[in-house]
DNA sequence: GGCATATTCAACCGATTGGTTGACGATCCC
DNA sequence: GGGATCGTCAACCAATCGGTTGAATATGCC
């Protein structure tokens, strides 16, 4: 029924899957670059990461030779939601907090920036 | 090294174990309760829900014959916190979040983790 | 062309997962 | 005591997972 949230979470059970969205987070990666900090084989972080794209929690764009692994958090936000479902100890209104983000940034003060 | 959170989103991957999990947010039940809705056996469910006590999930505590089993929304925390750290989805500065729920939340209903 | 580099494919392996069934141990109640 | 209810245990099963190795496919470079 709700398979995104399978795929979401069982890739984010494993923590070579994690450290490599650590890493990621960083900036965009090579699959040769990503493997190169793990004991294992290309071939088994290959799997990974297509494990990751899979779950949207990557993209890759081919260039050349090379396979460029770009992190996509926003896959993480199904999963957030749902965590925050539980979320006594997040407990506000969402629709309240999209408003106050609403009145709060003006069109030139982007969320980052903000002083 | 971090079972924890393996352990966690292990959990978090089965939707029948997140099915149960949105029972329990209703109220605590009896296992024999929980099981009822599926269509699986009761060995089964009793299974899932040791999943999810080992992952801190949920509690269980045996009252004579009924053990009744109690959800442990603390646990989403570290996992929460996790994704979080991704957060380009949640573009907020979160000082001016606070500051929101500071002001919009009146004492009574004040969250746990609020100042 | 020919070699080196980047990545995946395919076959295999042992361990784990999610489910079943049947037997079993506790507990409640008449 | 004895039957019904509650829940787990143990053995089993098919499927999936996380890893390996070796071969194959692109692509870049001299």
């Amino acid at each position: 029924m709700n398979s995104a949230l399978d795929t979401v979470f069982a890739a984010l059970a494993d923590p070579t899957r994690r450290e490599i969205l650590r890493m990621l987070l960083e900036d965009d990666m090579a699959v040769t670059d990503v493997a190169y900090p793990f004991a294992m084989s290309l071939a088994a972080i290959s799997k990974h990461l297509a494990i990751l794209a899979a779950a949207g929690l990557i993209s890759q764009e081919k260039r050349g030779r090379v396979k460029w692994c770009k992190l996509e958090p926003d896959a993480l936000r199904a999963a957030s939601v749902w965590m925050q479902s539980f979320g006594q100890f997040e407990p506000v209104n969402l629709d309240a907090f999209e408003a106050f983000l609403a009145q709060e940034l003006t069109p030139t003060e982007l969320p980052e920036g903000a002083p």
